[in-house]
DNA sequence: CCCTGATTCGC
DNA sequence: GCGAATCAGG
C-alpha cells in the first residue's frame, strides 16, 4: 500500500485531531504504526500543538445521568477510564463514551456500577489483555470494540465479563 | 505488560 | 521515500 494523496490527507487530518499512529495506522489499513510515524515526520507535522501526554489511566469522571427517572436505575454512575484526555477532538470523543456507557447503565440498571468506557479499538488493535466486548451494531461503521483491561485474564473486562451480548439494535429501548 | 512517539538505517 | 527495528518513556 502506498502513500496516496487521500491517505495522507486522512493521516493528516485523524493525526491532527490528536489520534495515536496505531489508532491512524488501523482505520488507514496496511499500514503500521510505524509507517504512521514515519510518514508523519517526513510529512513534518510532528508536533501536535499541544498533545498532552497520552496513556491516562483510571481517569475518574463522576456525572449525574439526566435520563432514567424510574427507580432503581442509578442517577450518578462513575466511570473508569483510561481515555485519554487530549486538546480538541478529544471532547467529543469523551462524550461519544459516554453515550456508550449511558446506554449500558440502561440496559443493565444495577446500584453503584463502574462502567468501563470504551478505548473503541478496532479488530486488529486487540490483545490477550484487551476487552473484546463488541460497541454499537456490528453491521454498523462505527462498530468497535470496548478494548480496556481484561480482568481475570478473561476475554472481556470485569465490567463487560457479566454481561451477555446484545445486538445494538436489541438494546435500545429497555426502558 | 500495556501503550506512546522518536530515531535510525537498510532497502 | 518507506517502514521495521529499536529506543526512551508514561
Amino acid at each position: 500500500m502506498n502513500w496516496t494523496d487521500e491517505r495522507v490527507e486522512q493521516l493528516k487530518k485523524l493525526w491532527a485531531e490528536g489520534l495515536s499512529a496505531s489508532q491512524i495506522a488501523a482505520q488507514l489499513g496496511g499500514v503500521s504504526r510505524n509507517a504512521v510515524i514515519g510518514k508523519v515526520h517526513r510529512l513534518k507535522l510532528s508536533g501536535r500543538g499541544k498533545t498532552t501526554s497520552t496513556q491516562t489511566r483510571s481517569k475518574k469522571v463522576n456525572t449525574t445521568a439526566s435520563s432514567g427517572h424510574r427507580s432503581g436505575v442509578a442517577t450518578s454512575v462513575q466511570m473508569t477510564s483510561r481515555v485519554v484526555t487530549k486538546s480538541v477532538g478529544a471532547t467529543a470523543l469523551q462524550q461519544e463514551y459516554f453515550a456508550d456507557a449511558v446506554t449500558q447503565t440502561v440496559m443493565k440498571p444495577s446500584t453503584d456500577v463502574v462502567v468501563p468506557i470504551s478505548r473503541r479499538l478496532e479488530l486488529v488493535q486487540l490483545s490477550e489483555r484487551t476487552c473484546k466486548w463488541p460497541m454499537g451494531d456490528p453491521l454498523q461503521p462505527d462498530f468497535h470494540f470496548c478494548g480496556n483491561d481484561v480482568g481475570e485474564g478473561g476475554p472481556y473486562c470485569t465490567y463487560h465479563s457479566r454481561l451477555a451480548y446484545q445486538p445494538a439494535s436489541d438494546r435500545r429501548r429497555v426502558r
